[in-house]
DNA sequence: GATGAATGAGAGTTCATTCAT
DNA sequence: GATGAATGAACTCTCATTCAT
């Protein structure tokens, strides 16, 4: 039923072929340069690696990107992006518990960090200490995660009737969310090969988080009329 | 018969002398590099900025120093041992409570990241994804001080009757702790510079860290007259 | 039988207008190359950018010139062919004295240097410097002007009867005309911007010529029985 | 008699051998650019062809000289410099008429052009048309060498009772002069390799430069006894 | 022990040119 | 004819490291 064939539309099939191939390069180069620069380092590795792996030319690298800064920070936002979606779809099938909202970090766990392991050592390793700008996109990055986290416990914690201990609480948990998580990665995947124990430290870390979150809550703040939810 | 020896002594003065000056060079030398690291990052500085900083000659420092990297080596182990000293003494007049011991981690912001933030720089940003040999040395101070962690908690919990939720939980709490300070650093001091708030942090982190860690252990089995806490 | 056939005519209309567009196409080209290599420099400029500024593709421009030189070459080639023009119409209305023939220098000024300024840039800057190739053109083309000066003099000396001082003045003295207008441009125009002066400059220079012409030519030649030599 | 050996001298002898090797170094990689520039042209010459040519590795070049530009710059700086001293030693001897202050270009193509025809070629040909840095110097260099003409021949003038046709003569003139022998290294020494007559046309150049310098001055107003010339 | 000039391999980046579409 | 993505050789410059003095 469809009638988006292609007589008088503006962009040809030709044009749209050529625009997934172009797609298509960019991700070639962008999975050649994460899987190098997870295995052997964003310093150790130089830009004609990349295009060998990739099978293009240099020249092409630099069609596409800018310079190699701006391979990582592409990679860097890629990254970012899919980690948000990860942990967006896994809030969303939850009934704003606490217990809901701290689960979500066994998504992070089995569908980022075990199913790509390359994008994590790249986003907890490489991109750390590699000059300004990198620096300032991760500090971005970062900062967009451990605020959708504290949103998302700033509206379990409404829902609930709760409140935070103090002005700073919700933005404080978010960060130690992020830093655990960012620890559990480090440690137990990038430093040390421990994906089979992996399972079980998520559940122990969620029962930790929840703990750690509600004793910086208390049941309400003048609970008396606040029986919403 | 010469005037100029030092009485049986085996070491003589001016030995003894040219020792001191010798280490007072060494820490110049750590001291200008740690400066101009945590400034401007470790790629971007380079050995003649460091000799110039220490006004010595670049001969000089690798008469001192393999090179490079081994200068940022030095410099982890120095804050290593720094930080692990800092632990030591706040466990030192503990009374091996939960309590107490969650309660060390004031000191590693007060006594670490706020005295010296040159040093939580190069540790939490600086030495990473640096290259094998830097994070060969970063994986064995963290493990070093998570394993301090780790063998601390197990004494206060074996003191307090309690047992662990699984064989993983003492090294996964150790861990999850040093994730949690990595990022209060990171966060609110590398980032933000929000020092002024960071007491304040401090407090309310503990009390996550108490509750965290609480929910992953269990009275004790066995331990009946074990009701302490 | 064909509609389209142009009445027996060799070249039909149809080719006629593809070749106005073609010539059209190839001044686009020229024009953004000297406004670019007026504005930027010939080495600072490349390809794409002219490209843009004339609205065509690169490809378009290698199918209309041979390289990046090729442009220049055509560029200078244009420009001196513009020279001879306005010197030979300075010349057509002189009565062959020598104040006519060093007054052509005016048209020099006013209807190149001032009107083309850009063309002078290229002509005495940019293309200096630049290769061998086009090193070759410019001798090539500044032979050619200079020639030009040297059968204008002659034929002014002659038919004035008057004779040069030795073999080489008539070259010698084209060759100084050149380098004194190509200075004057040089000075007051593209270093100095100083088109306010000029027509003052150019009056005086006229003069300065005039005199210096003069004292490399004697009376006459077969005067006296020509003893001079 | 000269106690000037070593004792409490500031400046030992080691110091000083250090200070000629270092000037020498640079010297002989001036050098090497000089002949490679005039050869084979700015753009075509790269570092590590003179870093050969002098016999040193491309790292000692850019210990001395900032950049590639760098030297160029430097060596249009010396060759300056020389012209100048030529100029001016040729001046000291003069007698301040205007012929002697003409004949002084006779030592700049015989004490210049001819004696280093590399260094007129760096000069008039290879430092035009290479970008910004370059052409700023360049007009300095030729604006601190037609002031010196300018003021050499305000002096002249002034001293012989004379007077400029206008207030732009004096500058008039003295770039015409510079334009007159910047042609006459291009046209006859860099373009034709005509030694042999360069003399000859030396000659007749200053008969053309004193009677065009002639035509813009006036015998003075008041200068009644000023019956010279 | 200290110096700092010299090294040279190596890296990122540019850009004139080509050619399949 | 026109396009513009792809090429890859070539270049400048950096900087950790060495070593003669």
């Amino acid at each position: 039923m469809e009638s988006m064939t292609s007589s008088g539309s503006e962009v040809p099939r030709r044009t749209l072929r050529k625009q997934r191939e172009k797609e298509r390069r960019i991700n070639t180069i962008l999975n050649s340069a994460e899987e190098l620069f997870a295995r052997k380092g964003y310093q150790q590795t130089n830009i004609d690696e990349i295009a060998d792996l990739a099978e293009v030319s240099t020249g092409t690298i630099y069609f596409y990107f800018k310079n190699k800064e701006d391979l990582l920070i592409k990679l860097m936002n890629a990254i970012g992006y899919q980690i948000r979606r990860i942990l967006g779809e896994g809030l969303a099938g939850s009934d704003f518990s606490l217990e809901d909202f701290c689960a979500v970090g066994t998504g992070f766990i089995k569908d980022f960090c075990l199913s790509y392991p390359g994008k994590a050592t790249i986003m907890f390793r490489e991109s750390v200490g590699q000059g300004d700008e990198v620096e300032e996109q991760r500090k971005r990055l970062f900062s967009v995660l451990t605020q959708d986290i504290k949103v998302g416990l700033e509206e379990v914690v409404q829902r609930r009737g709760m409140v935070f201990k103090s002005a700073h609480s919700a933005e404080l948990i978010a960060a130690l969310v992020v830093g655990i998580y960012n620890q559990l990665a480090y440690h137990y995947l990038i430093w040390q090969d421990q994906t089979d124990i992996i399972s079980d430290l998520a559940d122990e870390t969620i029962s930790f988080l929840l703990a750690g979150t509600s004793s910086l809550l208390t049941p309400c703040g003048d609970d008396i009329d606040g029986k919403d939810d």
